[in-house]
DNA sequence: GTTGAATGTTCTCTTTTTGTTCTCTATTAT
DNA sequence: ATAATAGAGAACAAAAAGAGAACATTCAAC
């Protein structure tokens, strides 16, 4: 059975791993729970080796690594509970199979990054401004796709892509206020795809 | 276990090739991480060769390659770079201060499940079909808040919560086809209130 | 081809940061 | 009283970070 502090000490760690993708050091361990001695937080940590919470890579830094354990109690990877379907008028509908959405799979990838989208153009495409897309970084993209484009090399947008049969691209907002332009292919660069969209409502 | 310089290092060419197409030299890495020893980063690149997080082409110049299978194995944070704010014609502008995303934010509290939607009743909120939301539970909500809402204890549905003078609730979707209905403040149980939203595109 | 600048590779050295092990003290419950 | 739990902090060991020199290779200009 855990001390408190012990307690303290491993969800802290938990946390921390979570939050940064490693683990902490003796000193930010024992400013993270509240004390100034290094030296004490690694005989927590000591107990929780000894208990097998964790485990330690010796001398190594940063070498704590959380066991599989400790991972059931608390989550620690970027995973969050999907409870169902919900449709207006229906209770919430469960879903079969798929319990749990894991972030990492939603959008990890190093050829991955976000951007901030300002403006309107494609608010009816549900992208409202503020909100963040995921681009997948590539040269390519198809008809219909939403994508990052370069016009003459200087100016960015986002709009979805139409090919036309004479050799001209069109970007087409998702605005009734806004008129998709054309452009030579040449004039136009593709930059990336849109392959995720988050929101913060905070 | 990379430490935290080779992680650096790694993101940096991440972000490199991501922006320029093409691999860093040694020097621009070790200007890149904010060191003056491109011995060093050599050092580092080395590191993650060995542990096949990159790939590298003897003695050429630029012969960095991202392996990215070994990076999806790799439990890191759920971070990704945040390259800037796209408008419509503007060179993507750099955000000061914040250079990357993480994903734990939206999920760091254990009081958040995710639920996916179904139907179009929140669309000019830019909730659509398909879209998973990320709902915080709590009792209370304020006005304006998106919430899922039990009605009599059976149907549950997503709307934006309005509270009238009279004791009433109005339940208001976010689509002109549809009505906004009230109900009876009694009948209304808030299950959660929309913190965070995801689309995926693929 | 030859050449030279740019870049990659391999070292040795020092400094800084972090992990490890102690000892000492204080508090609390039994 | 005694044992368990907390905490401070010193002293040392080891890893990681960094500087920079010396040399090897590539690549493009000539």
């Amino acid at each position: 059975m855990l001390t408190p502090s012990e307690r303290k000490t491993l969800k802290f760690i938990q946390r921390y791993c979570m939050e940064k993708g490693y683990s902490p050091t003796l000193t930010e361990i024992a400013d993270g729970i509240g004390i100034k001695s290094k030296g004490v937080a690694h005989r927590y940590l000591k107990t929780l080796e000894s208990l097998n919470m964790v485990s330690i890579a010796s001398h190594r830094k940063r070498g704590i690594c959380l066991n599989l354990e400790a991972y059931e109690n608390q989550s620690v990877a970027p995973i969050i509970p999907l409870l169902g379907r919900i449709a207006a008028g229906q209770p919430i509908e469960a879903i079969e199979g798929r319990e749990e959405i894991n972030l990492a799979d939603f959008i990890m990838n190093p050829d991955r990054y976000a951007l901030q989208v300002t403006g309107d153009s494609m608010i009816e495409a549900g992208i409202l401004d503020g909100d963040t897309v995921i681009i997948k970084h590539q040269n390519i993209a198809d008809n219909g796709d939403i994508i990052v484009a370069l016009i003459d090399g200087i100016e960015a947008t986002l709009k979805r892509l139409k090919k036309l049969p004479n050799g001209m691209v069109l970007l087409v907002p998702e605005n009734k206020l806004m008129e998709a332009i054309s452009y030579e292919a040449e004039r136009i660069q593709i930059q990336g795809v849109v392959v995720g969209q988050l929101r913060s409502y905070q």
